[in-house]
DNA sequence: AATGCGGGGCG
DNA sequence: CGCCCAGCATT
């Protein structure tokens, strides 16, 4: 966990002397830097949400000439708005941008709100561009952390808690509040990303060329390689699998003892079985086998299933035409996707099951230990299919 | 806490 | 070419 207690008053107004320096000396010109209209910052600020500055700036001097006012903005026709974001990603951000210009004309009196608290009830306004605006347009000491930010502050203060996580920008944010200048806050904010930017990179920092080196405590360490702290998401491999949800005359289901050893071992489930031993002849939709469209592709799947049974379990189900919309559960490593398949038998002859399968009546279940993807199986059932006759 | 949103840069 | 990046809203 980090130190809540950072710097004396006299290094934090040292470190603020030497950075603001830095920042009035190195910083870019740019075209929302002119002057401290909030609406410039805010466009601005919204446009640089996942997006560089050289991409930038074109579409901000355009959108400016376009709607160089909230009003304008607040009236502006669908598609001349679109058209002016065309290329720039993300979407959604133009489109609560005007919802804010228009929240902006009814309930401030068309004028940019001035407090944090105010300026965070806006459309598509998080803690960061709350922050930024609080502080660039109106000289408030609200931190603005970004992901500059807190690879920065990381390394000042060798701060270990993962930036990956959501709810480690609050520690960043108090860092910034014990450090951040009350006499320029704006700069302050603007020199932090900057620096992130330019000096404090993600690989190979430019420690030497740092205006603040003196003041890095992972620096004087020479740990600087340490941090930011961040952990990868390992992003979970997708499994997927065709679940045979197959019920008997007795009412009773097939279970199937999942093996001894390895992921949900002794659990039970409804029979699983890879999907490509269903697909391998048919090309399955990115939204799953339920959305496979033809109905000849439908044919052929269910014959793989057909014979699927047969060869393990010597049962003859009787399919729906189409699988239930697909399950998804994650586990750490991996995200199964399951698309399960209702099939009646007639038969009721037990000797040919596996020894580890069943069939099982619900009442029963709760004998048995079912996991997450057995409990939405099952619930994916009772919703489509369990409550009809 | 996890996911979708969309481009661009990077290996 | 696929992988990763990172604020915000939504769920």
């Amino acid at each position: 966990m980090s130190n809540s207690n950072h710097w004396s008053k006299e290094e934090t107004a040292d470190f603020s002397y030497t950075f603001l320096a830095w920042y009035e000396r190195e910083k870019r010109t740019l075209p929302w830097r002119e002057n401290k209209d909030p609406y410039r910052i805010w466009v601005s600020e919204i446009m640089l949400q996942q997006t560089r500055v050289d991409t930038v700036i074109p579409y901000f001097l355009n959108f400016m000439t376009l709607f160089p006012t909230i009003k304008a903005l607040a009236e502006a026709p669908e598609d001349t708005l679109l058209k002016a974001w065309e290329g720039l990603g993300y979407y959604s951000r133009v489109r609560n941008l005007q919802k804010s210009a228009i929240q902006i004309m009814e309930d401030f009196d068309g004028k940019m709100p001035q407090t944090a608290a105010e300026i965070s009830t806006l459309k598509g306004i998080g803690p960061y561009t709350t922050g930024a605006i609080a502080s660039m347009a109106y000289g408030l000491p609200t931190p603005a952390v970004d992901g500059n930010v807190m690879r920065v502050v990381s390394r000042l203060f060798e701060i270990t808690d993962d930036i990956a996580k959501p709810k480690s920008r609050k520690i960043f944010e108090e860092t910034m509040q014990d450090i951040i200048s009350r006499d320029n806050p704006g700069d302050f904010n603007q020199a932090m990303m900057d620096l992130g930017s330019s000096t404090c990179t993600p690989k190979n920092p430019s420690c030497n060329l740092c205006p603040v080196n003196e003041f890095c405590q992972s620096y004087e360490k020479g740990t600087v390689g340490n941090y930011p702290v961040k952990s990868k998401k390992v992003k979970a491999k997708p499994v997927y699998y065709v679940g045979m949800i197959i019920k008997n005359e007795k009412g009773e289901f097939l279970l199937e003892k999942r093996p001894t050893e390895g992921l949900l071992a002794n659990m039970w489930t409804f029979p699983l079985f890879p999907e490509e031993m269903m697909t391998h002849e048919v090309e399955v939709p990115a939204g799953g086998l339920h959305e496979i469209a033809s109905e000849q592709t439908q044919q052929i799947v269910l014959k793989q299933l057909q014979e699927a049974m047969t060869q393990k379990y010597q049962l003859h189900p009787t399919f729906m035409k189409r699988p239930l919309p697909e399950i998804k559960h994650i586990f750490t490593h991996l995200k199964w996707f399951i698309a399960c398949y209702y099939g009646q038998v007639d038969q009721v002859k037990l000797t040919d099951l596996p020894e580890n399968c069943e069939f099982v009546h619900p009442e029963n279940f709760e004998k048995y230990t079912f996991p997450g993807p057995q409990q939405k199986m099952l619930a994916q059932y009772q919703k489509n299919i369990g409550q009809k006759k």
